[in-house]
DNA sequence: ACCTGAACACCGTTCAAGT
DNA sequence: ACCTGAACACCGTTCAAGT
């Protein structure tokens, strides 16, 4: 307490890209995205900057890396044992809610489909139409459409997190409703009936009758063929 | 030039929300998002923060504002006159021709389903799947659905976009097929295969493929039904 | 009411210097 | 090789002061 410039505590055990991504993604879930500062990692590592940007290239790097972590996780937790309709709807719903406990993963996947947490998401989402027994002309825009519909919804729910913040999703789920309820009923007459049905209605559950709209599609383009 | 202190030149007219947000649509459209910065807008408007403030709550508010605008202008581009199967498919290319020429776009989409530009989508979508016969039970997760794919699509796009910068679409994209070449074939297989395809593939036919899948699906949805 | 522009707090990133 | 931390360039935003 004496020493004013008491050096800081150097940590013992060394520094690794993955404790480095595994410390950004705990921050990231505490506090969203706006709480992971290249600062709060020196603070939280007992390191310094250069430290960091030594195992990693830059912050986007970083957020990749995080996500990369994250998708992984999700997709080897889901089990392809049983119906690829089955193994589809667990893909969807284990992303969903991946996604749902990490929204910071919603701007994150939209980064383009090189990046290695989308590769997961389509060789697997392709393995699973490919056993449903989708030709191979469809399967392409399929998979497309899947994966899109996925990284939509993902894109909606990191909004709809970043807007409750601490606000519990049932209240701004209400506020939005209201919001809709005061639309002018001239302008947007459909918008302004469905309020009551948006306060009831279930994020989860809506995102899997999606997942089923599609899968319906694809049975219709897979009947178009005769049996072969 | 002998002045070193010259007051910068003032302007004549009247700056205006409509204005502002004219000139950050033009900026995002010439030079991305990370053109847009608050300085910039102060060069080209000849002004200076406080006016621009004195318009616009935050940086935050004109990127919305400007989303809403041309997300307008994309919707009223549509007549609603024919088949409401080929009205949505029109609306959905005219998003993504907007999405398009605008990638900026992408990441305001992803803003919560309250924001000015939202409402417009879903309450046009919701028409005309009223239109198309979709009964009201269905009607609210088919628009969440076909909706969610569009902001799929919108955010990948702009992920495209941001990272083609000057380089043209086709050599981006033969860039990733080699990626995905590239990749163990053992981990990826069907994307190691699908890396020909992607070379050939056309963003826009393929947009259009998701979309006739959801319409398929919900063709489904309203065959299920008795004619009532 | 509308506008100016210096100043503030806070980013991501760099780099000379240490061990 | 791995790490430190002051320094740099650049953000969005504020606000006392002008017209």
């Amino acid at each position: 307490m004496a020493t004013k410039a008491r050096r800081a505590p150097r940590r013992t055990d060394a520094l690794s890209r993955e404790v480095i991504v595994e410390a950004a993604t705990q921050i990231l879930d505490t506090g969203g995205e706006e709480a992971l500062t290249l600062r709060a990692l020196t603070v939280r590592l007992s390191t310094g900057y250069g430290a960091l940007y030594h195992h990693v290239a830059n912050k986007d790097d970083l957020l990749a890396a995080a996500a990369d972590a994250v998708i992984a996780r999700a997709m080897t937790d889901v089990t392809a044992e049983g119906e690829p309709r089955e193994t589809l709807r667990a893909i969807a719903l284990s992303l969903f809610d991946a996604i749902n406990a990490h929204p910071w993963l919603g701007a994150q996947l939209s980064r383009g489909p090189w990046r290695p947490a989308l590769l997961e998401i389509y060789e697997s989402v392709g393995e699973q139409l490919e056993a449903l027994g989708v030709p191979e002309y469809a399967l392409f825009d399929s998979a497309g459409a899947l994966v899109n519909y996925i990284l939509g919804v993902a894109g909606q729910n990191a909004a709809n997190a970043r807007a409750a913040k601490d606000v519990d999703r049932t209240a701004s789920l209400a506020a939005v409703a209201v919001q809709w309820a005061q639309l002018d009923p001239a302008r947007y007459p459909r918008l302004h009936k469905a309020a009551a049905r948006l306060r009831e209605h279930d994020d989860r559950r809506q995102f899997l009758a999606g997942v089923d709209l599609f899968l319906a599609g694809i049975e219709t383009v897979r009947r178009r063929l005769p049996e072969k």
